[in-house]
Order: C-alpha cells, then sequence, then structure tokens
RNA sequence: UGGACCAUGGUGUAAUGGUAACACUACAGGUUUUGGUUCUGUCAUUAUGGGUUCGAGUCCCGUUGGUCCAACCA
C-alpha cells in the first residue's frame, strides 16, 4: 500500500531553472519576490522558439506564483513596427498565457538617458568620435587584447557636450558613440569599452521624434530589469557572454539610484537555458522574413512556417505545442530536436481533440449494385471516440459512393486487407459489402468504378454487423459529399540542418540569401489537391476547427475556407503501419 | 591558437556520490468497425584516458568533439 502510493506519486521534477528560483524564493531573495519578463523586439512575428521561451517566462510566474511581465524590446526603430507588437500579443493570448504589465524600453528612454549621463559625470563613460572601423580595430580579437581609444580619457565635460549634441538631430549619424569605460584588454570581449549609446536620428513609433540618441541593449535590458523589479531575468544561452556587462550595469545603476551594497540581494539576475533547434527548420527572423519577401511562403503565418501563427494555422493547438516544449525540456546543452517529436506531441494532442470526420482524398466510385437507386439513409457517427461527450453527427448513405483509390486493389498481395475483388470489406459506420468486379480503363488499365453489393443485415449498430471483417474503409456519398481543396504541406527544407547548409553555400558560391536558401527548398513543400471530398457536415465547420479525416490524418480549416468552397490543411499524418 | 559553456540509447530529457529511469522514434506481438488509439515486449559497458572514493553518469585532471563571444542588432 504504502510502497504502491509512493510510486503512483510521480515525484514531478523540477528543470534547473525551476529549482533555482525554488531555492531564491526559499531562501528570501529579492524579498522572496517573482517577477520574471518575456522581452521580445518587435521586429518580426514570433516563432516557436519563442514558445519554449514564453513557457518558461510566463510558466514559472504561474507555477510559483510570481508575476511576468510582457516588455517590447523597442530600442531600435530602424527595424521595429508597430504591426509586431499587436501579433505577439495574440500569439502569446493563443498560447494561453496573461501578462502582468504591457511595458515597453522606451518606457524607460529618460531615465537610461539620465543614467549615461551619471555615468559620464562619473568618469564611467566618454564619447568616442571614431569611425566604426576604427574602434573595430581597436577593439582586437579573443586573442589579442585591444587598445585604448584616443577619446578615452577625454575631459568629462566634452563628453557631456557631445553626448547632448548626439542626442539633437544635429549629429550625423556614426559621427560620436557613448562608450562604457571598462577593459579593452578583458577576455570577455563584451567589456572591451562597450557601446551604450548610439545616434540614429530616427523617429520612434513610440517616442516619436523625441529622441536621435538610442542606448543598446546592453545599456538597456539588465537597467530595465532592474527598474521594473524583475528577479529573475531569463534568456537563451547565447547572452551568456552579456551576463558580466548585465551585472555591472545593475551595479552602477544601484549605485546610481543610492541603493548601493545595502541592499545587496535586490537586483534582477541572468539565467540562460537552451533555445530551441529543429532539424529540417530554419528559425532566425532574418530568414523568415526572406522567405516572406521573397514570396517562398504566403506570408508569415503560412502553415510550413515556424512562426506560432503558421503552426496554429497548420492545425497544431496551443496545448500540442506545450506538450512539445515539455517534452524536450531546459538545459545548458545544444540540442538539435527531431520535428518528429513535435509531431508525436501534436498527434497525442489531436488524437483527443480533433473531430472525426469523411474525407476521400483521392476518390474512386464504388457502385452498391444490390441499393435502391433513389435511396438514402442518414448514418449517425460519433464525433470523437476519445470522447463520446462530444456526440455524434449524421452522413448520408446511398448507392453511389466514393472511396480512396488505394483502398482497392485488383490483384492484391498478402498484406493487403481492404477492398478487393471476391472480398468483403466494411463501410464504416454503415455495411459490410462484398466486391464483385470493377471496371477499368482499357487503354489505361485505370480502375473506373468498383462494383459491390451490401449485406443489408449488416447495418452498423445492429447485430448483423458484429461478425469480423478485416478491413474497414472510409466513404463519402457521391450525391452528398461537397467537393474540398485539401492543402499537404511537407517539410520547408530537405536538409537537416538548413542553417548550416545555407552558410557553407554562401561560403562555397559566392550568393547570399535567397539565392543560397534555393538548394535546399523542397519543391514539395506545397501540394494543393482540388479534387478532393468531404462530407457535407465538415464542410461547415468554423475556421480553425481541429479535425481528423479518418484513416489519413489530422486537418484544420483554413481561414480561406467557406462552406461553399471548403479547404483545409494538412497537420500530421495518422501514425501509419501499413506495408509492414 | 583567448575566454565562457556543453557531452547519458536513433532524438530529447531524468537520475541532486548509492539498482542508469521516462517520452518519442524503430522493430515484434495482443486488442480494435480508423493498418489510428490502447496494451505487451525488444533496443545503453553514460564521448574518451586517468585519478579521488567502500562506491562515480555525478567530484578532480587530461584528451577528443561541439556551441557561443570580436554588430553603432537584440
Amino acid at each position: 500500500m504504502c510502497a504502491s502510493e509512493s510510486t503512483a506519486e510521480k515525484k514531478e521534477t523540477l528543470n534547473f531553472i525551476e529549482q533555482k528560483i525554488k531555492d531564491d524564493l526559499a531562501a528570501g531573495l529579492n524579498g522572496g519576490r517573482l517577477q520574471t519578463r518575456f522581452p521580445p523586439e518587435p521586429n518580426g512575428y514570433l516563432h516557436i522558439g519563442h514558445a519554449k521561451a514564453i513557457a518558461m517566462d510566463f510558466g514559472v510566474a504561474r507555477k510559483f506564483g510570481g508575476v511576468c511581465n510582457l516588455r517590447m524590446d523597442d530600442t531600435n526603430p530602424q527595424k521595429e513596427d508597430m504591426e509586431y507588437v499587436k501579433a505577439i500579443e495574440r500569439d502569446i493570448e493563443w498560447l494561453g498565457f496573461k501578462w502582468g504589465k504591457m511595458v515597453y524600453a522606451s518606457d524607460y528612454f529618460q531615465e537610461l538617458w539620465d543614467f549615461a549621463v551619471w555615468c559620464i559625470k562619473t568618469g564611467k563613460a566618454y564619447v568616442d568620435e571614431q569611425t566604426s572601423e576604427q574602434i573595430a580595430a581597436q577593439k582586437g580579437t579573443p586573442t589579442t587584447p585591444g587598445t585604448n581609444s584616443p577619446y578615452r580619457d577625454r575631459p568629462i565635460e566634452e563628453s557631456l557636450a557631445l553626448f547632448e549634441e548626439m542626442n539633437s538631430g544635429n549629429m550625423e549619424p556614426g559621427k560620436a558613440i557613448l562608450r562604457a569605460k571598462i577593459d579593452m584588454a578583458s577576455s570577455n570581449m563584451h567589456f572591451r569599452d562597450p557601446i551604450m549609446y548610439r545616434v540614429l536620428n530616427l523617429p520612434h513609433w513610440r517616442t516619436g521624434t523625441a529622441w536621435n540618441a538610442y542606448p543598446m541593449y546592453d545599456f538597456t535590458h539588465g537597467q530595465s530589469d532592474y527598474l521594473e523589479g524583475v528577479t529573475h531575468s531569463i534568456c537563451t544561452l547565447e547572452f551568456v557572454p552579456h551576463r558580466e556587462l548585465y551585472d555591472l550595469f545593475v551595479d552602477w545603476i544601484k549605485e546610481w539610484k543610492g541603493e548601493g551594497d545595502n541592499l545587496g540581494d535586490n537586483r534582477p539576475r541572468q539565467f540562460e537555458f537552451n533555445k530551441l533547434n529543429l532539424n529540417y527548420t530554419l528559425m532566425s527572423k532574418r530568414n523568415l522574413l526572406i522567405l516572406t519577401k521573397e514570396g517562398v511562403v504566403n506570408g508569415w503565418d503560412d502553415p510550413r512556417m515556424p512562426t506560432i501563427c503558421g503552426i496554429r494555422r497548420r492545425g497544431y493547438s496551443p496545448e500540442s505545442i506545450l506538450r512539445f516544449i515539455d517534452s524536450i525540456g531546459y538545459t545548458t546543452f545544444d540540442a538539435l530536436n527531431d520535428v518528429k517529436l513535435m509531431e508525436a506531441a501534436a498527434r497525442a494532442d489531436l488524437n483527443e481533440r480533433a473531430t472525426r470526420v469523411s474525407a476521400v482524398l483521392d476518390p474512386v466510385k464504388v457502385i452498391i449494385t444490390n441499393y435502391p437507386e433513389g435511396q438514402t439513409e442518414e448514418l449517425e457517427v460519433v464525433n470523437n471516440p476519445e470522447r463520446p461527450e462530444e456526440g455524434t453527427h449524421y452522413i448520408t448513405f446511398s448507392r453511389e459512393l466514393w472511396i480512396e483509390r488505394d483502398d482497392f486493389k485488383a490483384e492484391p498481395d498478402k498484406k493487403f486487407f481492404r477492398m478487393c475483388p471476391g472480398k468483403e470489406t466494411r463501410l464504416k459506420g454503415a455495411y459490410i459489402v462484398d466486391c464483385t468486379g470493377y471496371k477499368a480503363n482499357p487503354v489505361t488499365g485505370d480502375v473506373e468504378e468498383i462494383y459491390c453489393t451490401y449485406d443489408p443485415d449488416s447495418k452498423a449498430g445492429t447485430p448483423g454487423a458484429s461478425r469480423k471483417v478485416k478491413g474497414t474503409l472510409h466513404w463519402l456519398s457521391c450525391a452528398h459529399c461537397v467537393p474540398a481543396e485539401v492543402r499537404n504541406y511537407e517539410c520547408l527544407w530537405t536538409c537537416e540542418n538548413p542553417r548550416d547548409a545555407i552558410k557553407q553555400y554562401e561560403k562555397e558560391h559566392g550568393v547570399r540569401g535567397i539565392d543560397a536558401m534555393r538548394p535546399f527548398l523542397n519543391p514539395n513543400s506545397l501540394s494543393v489537391n482540388t479534387s478532393a471530398f468531404v462530407e457535407k457536415w465538415a464542410a461547415e465547420l468554423p475556421e480553425f476547427s481541429y479535425l481528423q479525416f479518418q484513416r489519413i490524418g489530422y486537418y484544420n480549416v483554413d481561414p480561406d475556407s467557406t462552406p461553399e468552397h471548403p479547404v483545409f490543411n494538412s497537420t500530421v499524418g495518422l501514425k501509419d503501419s501499413k506495408g509492414k
């Protein structure tokens, strides 16, 4: 009894960040508060990699009773746009998360400016007037130390005046930058006098023309976290080298705020986890932008895109995405995840969620020769055998039916147990039929019509239906179904790691962007089938309905769909053990 | 060739110095009015060589392999 109880209570294992948060909370760090933030830059649509970060940032807040703010990291007006803000909000909400406050890095522009001025006054920062080339050359390399800028020790008043000028709108971009005075010989490249401010002279979509000089990421993120009250600033592994700088700027801003050393534990801390890599998938925003601009895909929400809106349109539920993310976990190992894991998560979720309907993608006609012409029957079929409470709907049966072309074989092999001459097959939810013959095109040999007789005593649900019949097929009444457009998808890429393949191709052939991508694009990533049929009931379902075309796969009602012209996207096929 | 980080089945994750566990994939079989679902079974000398220890996937040293860092991007 005791033993079975302890095994039944599966001990939930926390990932390393959750464990850290639990420990910090127990130790009373930051007054025992937990606050996180999800900080996207509004310069593109969120993708599945962001979903992993969202699940972490919002997930730990929910799990440990904290809050997670949504913060737009809008420090670079040349790349950002309001269009993306709404899309980001919508995607997060669709995934099922709620933020505490909606904030913007630009909310802190004034405070950041004042802080920067203090940095200059205390000798922590200086204005450098060299060209970017000169600065890059002085930076050194990872193996050789950098050298100091000739402007490094210029008078404070000079820097102060130039900093004002940087923001005046009268200075050309590139003429001057504000740098932190740290250590040009540091083994951490980010410590070699990092840039704090640059002049852009660009209006900002939120602050208008108030600013002409804008702060850099490193001079914004930790301070924003601090000013906002973030305790755990969680990001991906590529920011590990930034952590030391993050901590230093937090030290400085605490000093500026007079918070010094007396409140040593009151500060945001950065933690990093591995970002999501998927094989056969290209994730970077830059590259996704190229795909949309070049028309390789039909927009950000194309069902082949790894964007959240694309995956949604493909037919994934939020729960299936979260289930996938949960299954891959959070570590510090740079993993390349198999898309098969993502598809498995979709199948597991959709099996419980999807409404079963009949669709015939490659139709061939079956005539039930002993079924009276003009007669029809409304047969009741279950919506979801996994959830009987979801009820039933009706499908019409008649003398002339469509079945899948590959569900019939004139000359079957031993492993084939669907329809073939001289054998009984069950039509799911209807009758057992006996195939009596078929008509083939004399020239091509293609099967044009199949003839069957039905057993009137074998109607589904009656005792006569209970005899063993090996094959069960789905079907549609020719006169009672509607033509449908079915969009079938495959991976966009033909190679496991398109990012590396493209990089390699760029190097070898001296081309960039779309030209380096083309060799690796799958020409069959989208195939549109306009000769399919679905039952009428399915054609009238609302957009984004989760469906299973029985015996085929999971499909989703596309937003383009209308009852007159239904359109479906293939999400993922059913597991198929045919041909074993 | 500087620094930081990483390495457990085909893939991903767990094991917090004490019986290498789980999910997915693959394969074999049972059930089934979806060749789905479900159920059962099979698949690892923890990259590698040393060391510490009664005991090492875990700690230490070396080797090998991988990731990240030299944007006026985030």
